[in-house]
DNA sequence: ACGCTACCCAAGCAAGCGCTTGGTTGTCAA
DNA sequence: TTGACAACCAAGCGCTTGCTTGGGTAGCGT
């Protein structure tokens, strides 16, 4: 895996080499300025075209930002699948779920807190429904592995509150946390997963090292 | 204190009556839509008057989100410095102050999270810092009681990281917590207070009683 | 060689935007 | 009664926006 997009996470995507150059031209620009603030006109100079052009690909500006939610949000689901799948125990899975999102929030590429939060305002209601439906693959994982730490009694807390609180708590990372200064990925991973897990860190720690 | 806007708990500062008619318009609708999506001519209209008229009071669209956002950061700081003023143990003021953000969040009138967090990056940086500056009073209560919970042993985490992971938790709720569907603020305040603390919610509750 | 298609440019339209201008109204002190 | 001033309206300016239109061209299969 090269410096490419993290479009090639999907291999199943028919996508035109043209189409990548715009959704990663997109999804660039709507990490740095957000959808509203973004014009046509900066998406297709970013891609080297003319801003007509991209009508071509994409029938409105919408369209653009439905697509790169999509996307974003299929791949997450993947890697959330990925992450938990070889991890026998509930508490490990649940450190590797919170360092997948952690990745996919810190990580390059992805940005996925970004665009899937930030624009979620922007995009508009007939669209937003076909994105939740997508994201359901990740929400999944993130309740079976919840209700597996709860049924040994490791979680402080109901299952979906524990998810909404860990989730606000993750987004937010992007406003303060940059990766080795001081702590690593990892390291947090470790400060969240303690706030969520009974007992100490120290124990979870062990556990994981056996 | 009847359905008056929350500029009433700031009487220091003076504010004209069309003044705060617009400013309260401009809130409710930067809660709704959010800055950018939000027009001059909207905010005009909800005040009962023409958009022109607007700039006899503020002399451009972005001073208006300026002084919405001042007036809610002290509002906000001056809240929390008198909900922590007469609690005696650090495990109490924590509790008080988690109560304080959420209720600014999900109250009536302040919206806090949304107008601070949703529409700082609109928000030309020549005006934040001076924002960030009056921010600093809530900070400081902030980092007072955590540091207090720390100095007794009580806190899952080092305080400026368990600061940053509740806000972020915190201002999350506004996207899922309903106040008493099923949890009221005040439990949803022990939950939250249940992950930063070391030890059960029961022993905190107990102590909150004696 | 031919036509087809995908891709792109050059130019610009209609609508909406923040903001300005000139003038009218209501209010109140002198 | 008069003058001064704050508040507001009516109209519209200049600009940017998302998007359209018509045409050009390179690459491909046949």
């Amino acid at each position: 895996m090269g410096k490419t997009h993290f479009f090639s996470e999907l291999p199943d995507e028919q996508i035109s080499a043209a189409r990548a150059r715009i959704l990663e031209a997109a999804l660039t620009l709507f990490h740095e300025k957000g959808f509203a603030r973004t014009t046509v006109r900066d998406i297709a100079a970013q891609a080297g075209i003319l801003s007509g052009s991209l009508f071509h690909h994409f029938a409105t500006k919408q369209e653009i930002l439905f697509e790169v939610m999509r996307l974003t949000t299929k791949a997450l689901g993947r890697r959330a699948v990925a992450a938990v799948r070889d991890i026998a125990t509930p508490e490990d899975q649940l450190k590797a779920l919170v360092l997948c999102e952690l990745d996919a929030i810190h990580g390059e590429g992805i940005h996925a807190s970004r665009v899937l939060v930030d624009e979620w305002r922007d995009l508009e209601p007939e669209y937003r429904e076909h994105i939740l439906t997508e994201r359901e693959v990740y929400e999944a994982v993130w309740r079976q592995v919840l209700q597996g730490c709860a049924a040994r009694g490791l979680l402080k807390g109901r299952p979906p509150i524990v998810r909404q609180l860990l989730h606000g708590a993750l987004a937010w990372t992007r406003t303060w946390f940059l990766p080795g200064e001081p702590l690593s990925l990892v390291e947090l991973t470790d400060e969240v997963c303690a706030l969520a897990i009974r007992g100490e860190i120290e124990n979870l720690s062990v556990k994981a090292l056996t």
